[in-house]
DNA sequence: CTGAAAGCGCTTACAG
DNA sequence: CTGAAAGCGCTTACAG
């Protein structure tokens, strides 16, 4: 662990001024020799810019975060990547913190002035968190449901996503469909289980069968698998995500239920475990890539002195894989 | 986004000099009014302290960077979780970054002063990152077979844990064992495939059915998986880890072979997803939680004035499930 | 093209 | 207990 060699340093062994061996180093106007002079101590000196002090005087860090609830849900890993390469062409780094449903504290650090913005997948939008984001001393784009205005967001379409598979689920012969959903106080909690309810009223079957499991995780919702099986087998079980899905796939293994031999099941978010699964399972795409690459975008612009654009929607798309399709089991 | 007011704005709202604000609002000595006017203007003002401005001044940024190379492993964010309890009791932020292999750059780039430490997981740990990690500005805690002294890692004994998969494996029967692994050229590689040859000499077998994949993800070992499955099906096949271990058992199902039925299957890192599948999956527990807590106290100690500890190592335990017992199939 | 100087927002001895 | 001042490491007009 060496000490960080400052500019003064690298400006004396140049014998220049620090001045002369900012620009030589950033690009700015100096002479062919003492940029190479300067560049030379540099190297010899290990320099490294000290981007706090770089950052409080030109208010730029080079760096953005992206705030997630749950760094394990595979969702996330691949819009960081979705992220990462739209920012990479840009030269900034991207950092990943996982913070709480309603992220208001999160967001208020923000303006710490450690990121030049930031992308907040939000499961809950508070007033509060609406309010610590419009306040953020640097521009935030929300992945979720945000309908206020001068707020920059951008959300999946779950409802129609819900809607897609239910249509798909009743025209696959089911009928009795039970729902396994995360906590409805969450946008998307409430908002799947409400695209489920429409979606069973307009094909005309009951929408009664609904498990809210604690979290939109694994571990959370197998107990919720575990009581609506119990009180019985439903032609199709739905679950809010994929994770969720799986688990209750897993609780269908231990109980000898054969998926889609016994029932049908599906997810949503169309994440690689949803493919590898055995039956690979159906899901809904609900456009992660897109939405992040939207997002970094929008956030790349804003930080550039552009104005909110408010909300985009990007729309689902169904995949239809084994777990659902009797034919090929 | 409203502009973060300054120090100096509260100090005025407050009546007060900048300095007297500071110790105000950082439990320096003041008096009880002073105090209560600071506070007062601060929330009036919404105030928050500039962290790069602070962090040039004290050295310090509440801050510690985790490195991985690929943020959609599992066992990363279970590590994340482990790190963020050990810290969250200090106050400190964690922030996960994804890196190349060989993350020498990114190494480096810690030395900017953004955080006020790393835990690093590389994957080749080749002498360039050593240098990195002994050169930078802030401690660094290596995840990861380093043997370099004055270099903080934990590592896992993967050797030890083949050793024990492969025992398992042959207590169960298994005597053409194939191991499925990522480039020898990295750290995890290496081991696993050094472990595997050794535990099957010891055993007596062969060891000559190793399919080397181009990444530990699932999307590398699939092709992997095939190839050595076009060879004829062994009585046994490991994977360096999970994921790769679930996508042999897609592979496998897609061809109409069971397991454990036709084959066993094993992985490491006992991720959640081992768990889940169906059947679930054997793995050895590299102790992913011990490495990531062991490595958070060793870089707060660092970060507190402490000299480098050396390298400390995590001894693997060998978890049974479904994919290796026949006799519960 | 180059150097001296100011200033980004904050903390911390140093005198009062 | 409080304020004026220096300084953390850098960038950027401003004169030369």
């Amino acid at each position: 662990m060496a000490e960080g060699s400052t500019l003064a340093a690298v400006a004396a062994r140049a014998g220049v001024s620090i001045a002369s061996a900012s620009r030589a180093l950033n690009g700015g106007i100096a002479s062919t020799s003492t940029i190479a002079r300067v560049q030379q101590a540099a190297d010899d000196l290990g320099y490294r810019p000290n981007l706090m002090a770089r950052g409080l005087q030109s208010g730029r860090t080079g760096q953005v975060a992206m705030l997630v609830p749950d760094a394990a849900n595979p969702v996330y890993a691949r819009m960081m990547s979705a992220l990462q390469s739209e920012l990479d062409a840009h030269g900034i780094r991207l950092l990943m913190q996982q913070v709480p449903a309603a992220p208001v504290d999160a967001v208020a650090a923000l303006s710490a002035g450690l990121v030049d913005g930031a992308i907040v997948v939000a499961l809950r939008v508070t007033d509060d968190v609406v309010a610590a984001v419009r306040t953020a001393a640097v521009p935030v784009v929300v992945l979720g449901l945000v309908e206020t205005a001068g707020v920059d967001s951008v959300r999946a379409d779950s409802h129609a996503g819900m809607g897609l598979l239910v249509d798909h689920l009743v025209a696959q012969g089911a009928r009795r469909i039970g729902l396994i959903v995360g906590p409805v106080d969450t946008t998307p909690g409430r908002t799947r289980l409400d695209g489920f309810v429409a979606a069973c009223e307009r094909q005309g079957i009951a929408a009664d069968l609904v498990e809210v499991a604690d979290d939109f995780t694994h571990a959370a919702a197998r107990p919720a698998a575990r009581a609506m099986l119990d009180g019985g087998v439903p032609d199709a079980i739905v679950a809010a995500n994929d994770a969720m899905a799986l688990a209750t796939l897993r609780e269908c293994a231990t109980r000898g239920l054969r998926v889609p031999h016994d029932l049908l099941l599906a997810g949503l978010d169309d994440t690689e475990p949803a493919e590898l699964s055995v039956p690979s399972l159906t899901s809904i795409d609900l456009g992660a890539h897109d939405r992040a690459r939207i997002a970094a975008r929008t956030l790349l612009s804003r930080i550039d002195g552009a104005a909110p654009t408010g909300q985009q929607a990007v729309a689902p798309r169904l995949v239809v894989r084994e777990s659902t399709t009797k034919e090929t089991a």
